[in-house]
DNA sequence: ATCCAGGGGG
DNA sequence: CCCCCCGGAT
């Protein structure tokens, strides 16, 4: 039976996750980069997508477009070429569109609704862009972040719980108002190195308020 | 066989 | 709600 967290949990979470991120941070190029650019497009790559896997693509794709113009003008078996190895190929036609909208404007628009009206951006890709590089809160919601919720308030997700309102209303509530930025990128940290699908709950920093660690009674790892 | 920084379309 | 996309790592 799920029951809302109270405060101290909360703020629990809140630390245990950004404490642990400040130890273990991944680095990656798309998180400092200058380019709005660059940031946009690599939080495309990264749909359904292992980021170590994208660091390479990111790399050549960066190194050969550098502007939205560029991107614009490249053919889209050219760009078809570049994202291969990740899959999901239909997001080259969509990134040629994003290029030519962009190309267009001024600047790269922050505020959330305006981001979601780009080709191949949905909720996640304007959260995160928002959040990361436009310094302004939003909470992020990736299968991910899906599991890890699931697993901490043990309820029942399934493939469109990414999208339901009442996982919008948790994360809303988890993400901190001014450190939101730490916690997001702390979030995905942890979810891509201890809370994997074969979770390593020994070593997690939050199993004391996590519902899947103590299941059945139990604790995790003594059955 | 399963999972991955989801989005788009029905 | 449902389904598809999809290559690569584990």
């Amino acid at each position: 039976m799920y029951k809302s967290p109270n405060k101290q949990t909360i703020r629990f979470i809140r630390n245990g996750l950004i404490g642990w991120g400040k130890k273990n941070y991944r680095k990656f190029p798309w998180r400092h980069t200058k380019s709005k650019f660059h940031a946009l497009i690599a939080e495309i790559l990264l749909q359904r997508t292992k980021a170590d896997q994208v660091l390479p693509v990111y790399k050549v794709f960066t190194a050969k477009y550098k502007t939205p113009y560029s991107l614009s003008k490249a053919r889209l078996a050219e760009i078809k070429k570049a994202i291969k190895s990740l899959g999901l190929l239909w997001r080259a036609g969509l990134i040629k569109k994003l290029a030519v909208v962009l190309s267009r404007g001024k600047s790269i628009a922050c505020d959330y609704h305006e981001l979601l009206k780009l080709p191949a951006v949905g909720p996640y890709v304007a959260s995160a862009f928002s959040s990361f590089h436009c310094n302004k809160f939003r909470s992020i919601i990736d299968s991910n972040v899906v599991r890890l919720y699931g697993r901490l308030f043990g309820v029942k997700t399934g493939p469109e719980t990414r999208r339901s309102k009442f996982m919008y209303d948790l994360a809303n509530l988890m993400t901190p108002q001014k450190a939101f930025k730490a916690y997001n990128y702390a979030v995905l940290d942890h979810t891509a190195a201890i809370c994997v699908s074969k979770p390593r709950c020994e070593i997690c920093p939050i199993k004391k308020e996590c519902r899947y660690y103590f299941r059945r009674g139990g604790y995790y790892g003594k059955k």
